[in-house]
DNA sequence: AGCACGCCGACT
DNA sequence: GTCGGCGTGCTC
């Protein structure tokens, strides 16, 4: 009889394996979806082996055989390549095999009963020609005839009469297909600048190797790197093969987009978060079906059905929205390489601000260093710093510097624009009785709670929980409230007070919740709808306006208060990436950076535009602390309602990792509260990944085994450690 | 993950 | 006496 191993749709550790299926009578292979009877329901799953046995073999598998009920698909949807990827992740990620197929797949696509339909599309197709046609129906039948298809609805807006008749004759039917996104024909247009020295250095060093190679490409902001990217992405498409443009996010980098699209005519694939499920399964098809040789995406493109790759590009390759927060924690980067190996295809990280990691390999020449130190234009934009304490001392505003003061008037006299980046969303992120000095707490998390002026409610930033603010204090019973601290909210009221005149725009993730928020703000600040540009962190990040001659940072050294091991790392790139969007045109940009401690040497580093010292004095740190990228980390969090319960797992845990050599245990860290459940973490730090993962694995199958009641999450070179 | 079975509390 | 709470166990 034949059979098929067929992993089920649910990604849960205890089915993460196949289930077999007698299916004698149906036509299907490895890689296509089936739906089968799994327990008291019906499923979809995923065949991973079909073969022939006896019936002897039937009878010493021990429970029964059912059969599956249909076949979905007619091609694989998962080829010899993405199952060894699915296998390597699920390996190295110790994730269930059938979430990494997933993950790799569009929602319509999931191998999930949940999933929505494909939408079909009606078009009416020309038959045959008959006699004793009146003048309108042979008109509309010639029409048709023409282009031996066409949608139903156009066609009947046109005919809507005759057209009826001609399908009641006959002479044309309706027909229906899938609905697909429109490309036109490759067209690839040469450049039009005239190339620099070090783009025309770059260029040849990535263009020299033949084959698979990782390049890391440090370029400044400005410095061009745009150019070298579409240069290579030609070359590839040239040669016939395909090409993928990794971008942190989409919305963020609309301009970078545009310019792909200039280049390439519109023949391209886009795939991002913002698509709708049906958007993204016809953007999913153009390049399964070969419609399109390039794509422009987020994260998740690194996983669309090539055949054919040539390369890939990862551009701001340091950014943490690459690493993937849910099961798969997988990152891109990982990702693409191991894809490059497979397709001989030259994989280019890039970035102003490589991560440390990525930095390091390139130094010892895992992957191939190219620099790019200069801005087309030439000239940087100049840094001030401004001390804090000694402003205050001055009895200067706590928030806003005179010398930042200055520089805002200056620059609305000059109608030019300024970007103020404030790294906290909301009004004030704390609330204080007076009387007692109770903070207000979220009931659901160990956390403070934020006030949000606009719509008068207390928001906890980690769960969503809202409420109003307390009449009176639940500690003591006074009512009078102290709001604490600088949220984007107050800094847009607190501005707006000192320049009355100016226009301001706000941009955080309050402001940006809606479909299309981004490109509008985004599109009135380059419209001069606005003179100052005020956010959160994603105002740093690729926006590109020329009119911007200010930066101004207004809590430089906040980020450097936190507890993560890369704190320092993540301040450098904050500042690095926000001073690159000033005096991006011809006239010359200043960033001023407010900090209570000017003289750490990530600011210092920003300030002086100079990685090179960042990189060795962080470094320096690291091989102190034994963190990576001298060691590997992975951490393992255990959470439950019951905090018995998540003791319980760790110490079980805990108590097989004392017993093992290798790697260090660090941690658990004392209970913390999120929604609703307490959590803890303990971090394993090694010198060997391949053993980390192994280990992490089986303490995960004895964590299962025995029934602990707390979840354990499992994440491989987890990014952020709070 | 679902879904059903099963064993204890507060209702008509 | 019954409805329904969610703990436990199983799925080819």
């Amino acid at each position: 009889m034949k059979i098929a191993h067929v992993f089920v749709e649910h990604p849960i550790y205890h089915l993460d394996h196949t289930f077999t299926y007698a299916c004698d009578g149906f036509d299907l292979q490895r890689g296509v979806r089936v739906e089968v009877p799994f327990g008291r329901t019906h499923i979809i799953g995923f065949v991973s082996e079909v073969k022939e046995i006896s019936e002897e073999e039937k009878k010493s598998y021990g429970f029964e055989i059912k059969s599956i009920d249909s076949v979905i698909d007619e091609e694989p949807l998962i080829n010899e390549e993405l199952f060894t990827l699915a296998d390597w992740m699920a390996d190295t990620y110790v994730a269930p095999k059938i979430s990494c197929i997933q993950c790799m797949l569009p929602a319509k696509l999931k191998p999930k009963s949940t999933h929505g339909t494909i939408k079909m599309e009606a078009f009416v197709q020309y038959v045959k020609d008959i006699n004793n046609l009146t003048i309108k129906q042979k008109t509309a039948l010639e029409d048709l005839k023409a282009v031996k298809l066409m949608p139903r609805a156009a066609f009947y807006q046109k005919y809507k009469t005759p057209g009826k008749k001609l399908i009641a004759l006959g002479c044309a039917k309706i027909i229906e297909k899938e609905a697909s996104a429109f490309v036109n024909e490759i067209q690839v247009q040469e450049s039009e600048f005239t190339l620099s020295t070090q783009q025309i250095q770059a260029l040849h060093e990535i263009r020299k190797s033949k084959h698979h190679e990782v390049f890391l490409l440090h370029g400044a902001t400005g410095s061009g790197k745009t150019e070298v990217f579409l240069q290579l992405a030609s070359d590839t498409i040239k040669q016939g093969k395909q090409v993928v443009f990794l971008v942190p996010e989409i919305s963020l980098t609309p301009l970078m987009v545009n310019r792909v699209k200039r280049r390439f005519g519109n023949a391209l694939a886009i795939y991002h978060s913002g698509l709708n499920a049906q958007e993204k399964y016809e953007q999913y098809q153009l390049v399964k079906h070969h419609k399109v040789q390039i794509v422009v995406g987020t994260r998740s493109a690194v996983f669309m059905p090539f055949d054919d790759l040539g390369l890939i590009i990862m551009d701001e390759e340091h950014d943490t929205s690459y690493k993937q927060d849910r099961m798969p924690r997988y990152h891109s980067r990982d990702i693409a390489i191991e894809r490059g190996k497979y397709h001989d295809a030259k994989v280019v990280l890039a970035s102003a601000t490589p991560c440390l990691e990525s930095y390091a390999r390139a130094l010892k020449k895992v992957y191939h260093l190219v620099e790019m130190p200069q801005r087309i234009n030439e000239s940087f934009p100049e840094v001030k710093l401004v001390e804090m304490r000694q402003a205050i001392k001055n009895g200067e505003d706590a928030t806003l510097s005179n010398t930042m003061l200055d520089a805002i008037y200056e620059r609305l006299q000059r109608k030019e624009q300024v970007i103020l980046l404030l790294n906290r969303r909301g009004y004030t992120p704390i609330l204080r009785c007076i009387s007692c000095g109770h903070v207000i707490q979220c009931p659901h998390c160990d956390v403070a709670m934020s006030y949000h002026k606009q719509d008068k409610q207390l928001k906890c930033h980690t769960c969503g929980y809202q409420m109003p603010v307390p009449t009176h204090c639940p500690s003591c019973g006074s009512s009078t409230w102290r709001y604490l601290g600088m949220g984007t909210q107050k800094l847009e009221e607190l501005v707006q007070v000192k320049f009355p005149q100016a226009k301001i725009l706000r941009m955080d993730a309050d402001t940006t919740g809606k479909k299309n928020a981004h490109e509008d703000i985004l599109q009135a600040f380059a419209n001069h709808e606005a003179d100052i540009l005020l956010g959160t962190q994603m105002i740093a990040k690729g926006l590109d306006f020329e009119d911007v001659t200010l930066v101004g940072i207004v809590n430089g050294d906040a980020m450097l208060a936190r507890s993560d091991y890369r704190s320092a790392e993540l301040t450098y790139d904050l500042l690095e990436q926000a001073s690159g969007r000033s005096g991006r045109g011809d006239k010359r940009g200043e960033v001023i950076i407010q900090a209570y401690d000017i003289h750490h040497y990530a600011i210092l580093a920003a300030a002086n535009h100079q990685y090179q010292y960042f990189f060795q004095r962080e470094m320096k740190y690291r091989h102190m602390a034994n963190y990576p990228p001298y060691t590997y980390l992975v951490s393992m969090v255990f959470q439950h309602k019951q905090e018995a319960a998540v003791s319980q797992s760790v110490s079980y845990a805990m108590e097989y990792l004392m017993k093992k050599e290798g790697f260090k245990v660090l941690g658990p860290a004392g209970l913390h509260k999120i929604k609703d459940e307490e959590r803890t973490r303990i971090l394993l730090k090694g010198k060997d990944q391949r053993q980390l993962s192994r280990m992490v694995k089986d303490v995960y199958d004895r964590h299962i085994a025995s029934k602990q009641k707390a979840r354990l999450e499992i994440d491989l070179a987890p990014i952020i450690l709070e």
